[in-house]
DNA sequence: GACGTTTTTTGAACCGGTCCGAATCGTGAT
DNA sequence: ATCACGATTCGGACCGGTTCAAAAAACGTC
């Protein structure tokens, strides 16, 4: 393929200045019609193809594009392997269109494409979870705009985790549950973690800043009605098949070491739709002889066996609205999204 | 935010050349180790980021990524709502993470960030429907890759449609079936339309060319058995939520229009999941009463009630073949991916 | 036809780097 | 001390456009 045809090569073949070229692409009205049409000619004869946005952005700094960088440590298939990341990004997707502006997905590994490389205006991250991602970016001076806990200098969304996780605590106390199990998620790939109940704070070993807030959330209900998040036993795991061929099943452990509960409050619906699963295997009826509640409201949890009672909130939204902050500018601000605990059929009062 | 630190300000700051520092950061072993760690101190403390994007990717001329279109004249946002879309691009993502290179979605409609302004260094085409969108690709003399048919210098991926078609028919005549309707897809939002049989050609009125293809396989299948495709009642419809509110549901009117079939061949997943419900609607069994074919093997495909027979082909191997096509160059290629017959519990001999 | 305006067109600077050939530096051998 | 040669560093061109002030052309008026 010989070089491309270029503004200049125009230019010279029409016998203008780049100047006209380019005002005949960019600012048609301000060149005569007769000069316009012998240019248009010209451009079309050599196949020119309009000015090349390489040219057009180094000029004006703008690239006209925001990069998405998935949660964690991973590439950016997992914004396909996951739920969450793909409605996330399903959202910022919307908000660009809406703005004609691109979309960059962008990996959050090094040595990849990543955010020094890419060619973006400013950046969205799935997360806050890795904050030695947003610091090249930052360093680069694009606004960022990160969904999770961040610092006061960040625009940041974040969901209403501690009275999502109250609200549905509390539901199952209103049931009449007293004995629960604390099923939690594990954001790193290593063992299940069993927490006895010890009546002091417990040191857990793999849970981000949202699921510290839903602890507290399941905490705040708790004292409501006189009983300590200490006193209940906590499961780390995930359920993942990966977990379960590596280490075993976390949420299934969490019904064997715990029998005496009558309802599990899981951190996560992945974890719940887990713990039913291991329910059945059981033999225990659900919402019979265990209750089990979930947080996200993912698309499975309308559609498990039973359906999931769970608190939801909407990553589609969390994504459009991210876009819409990181594209608007303006100073750092802190969205709080709202949440709704939704009652299914997985939750029942406490066999007597 | 005032002026961005360039690499000119560190040259100037630490009294070398602007090709040393550009060399610091991209051939430090080119640069002797004390001048180096001078350089590097000033840079830090002027708070140079390393080299921005935009300027290295004007003087190579690469950009490092590549940009995909939504099939049809849709935007961005069809990614996440089609599930052929959505695990295409996984693939696409996928190959673009293991090479390191940039993934950019990209609207086909005009006046959005589309196909002219897209920085990107070649397209993926989600579809070949829309010809008029390839063109201003290859006017920007950048390569193209095409999932569907294709002009011979476009490099292009199809599935063996024919072929898969074929064989799920040939699977219904097998099990003894004789008399069948075809229901087909449409693309574009119009009215369904009933093609009574005529024994002659019919013209269709919203088919594609992978859906034509589709029907010929049909077609191969029934003259092995020494039937013709003229002589089966075919349906035009999909059966989306929108249709049925603005027209009334195809695949139902199919069930209705053509009572004497013991078959459906549906042309798409979507279409054949439809047909089972309409089905149930009318009191009908699957199998016994009918029996139901697809093509897809979409994700619903296998959790169907009963789990439905189909013609399993990959889009998540389509997207991750497109990218690395186009990764790699070369001249126009057509790939043609191979298909499978999944035999599943929605089909069986026609009743008595 | 001369002159003041307004509209078009032009030339040069700039955006932020990379790259290549030439100039300069440092070192070991003579 | 001088020379040759390899290792470093420098200067300037280049990538493909946009932008702005100034020059040139067109237009209207007296």
């Amino acid at each position: 393929m010989r070089r491309a045809v270029t503004l200049l090569d125009v230019a010279r073949a029409a016998n203008v200045s780049k100047t006209t070229v380019s005002n005949v692409f960019s600012w048609p009205e301000r060149v005569r019609p007769a000069l316009r049409a012998r240019i248009e000619a010209v451009a079309r004869e050599l196949h020119y193809a309009g000015p090349d946005p390489k040219g057009r952005m180094l000029s004006s700094g703008k690239v006209n594009a925001i990069g998405v960088v998935p949660i964690g440590n991973f590439g950016i298939t997992l914004f396909f392997t996951h739920e969450y990341g793909n409605a996330f990004l399903g959202g910022v997707a919307h908000t660009c269109e809406e703005r004609g502006v691109g979309l960059s997905l962008v990996s959050g590994r090094a040595n990849e494409w990543g955010i020094n490389d890419a060619l973006v205006d400013g950046f969205i991250f799935e997360s806050a979870e890795q904050i030695d991602l947003i610091e090249p970016a930052r360093r680069r001076r694009l606004p960022v705009v990160v969904s999770g806990v961040a610092g006061p200098d960040i625009t940041s969304i974040t969901i209403e985790n501690r009275k999502g996780a109250r609200e549905v605590t509390r539901h199952l106390l209103e049931l009449g549950h007293r004995r629960f199990v604390i099923a939690s998620v594990m954001w790193q790939f290593v063992p299940p973690v069993f927490h006895p109940p010890t009546g002091a704070p417990r040191q857990f070993v793999a849970v981000g800043p949202p699921i510290l807030e839903r602890m507290a959330g399941v905490a705040d209900a708790l004292a409501e009605f006189g009983l300590s998040f200490d006193d209940m036993p906590v499961m780390e795991g995930c359920g993942t098949p990966e977990e379960e061929a590596a280490f075993g099943n976390g949420p299934g452990m969490a019904l064997d070491l715990a029998p005496e509960a009558t309802a599990v409050i899981a951190l996560n619906d992945g974890v719940a739709l887990n713990i039913i699963e291991q329910a059945k295997k059981r033999g225990l009826s659900v919402p019979r002889d265990l209750s089990v509640v979930g947080f996200d409201d993912v698309a499975g949890a309308a559609r498990s066996e039973p359906p999931l009672t769970t608190v939801h909130h909407s990553a589609f939204e969390n994504g459009r609205l991210a876009a819409s902050l990181l594209l608007d500018g303006g100073p750092p601000r802190h969205v709080v999204m709202p949440v709704k605990l939704v009652v299914r059929a997985s939750t029942a009062p406490p066999r007597k």
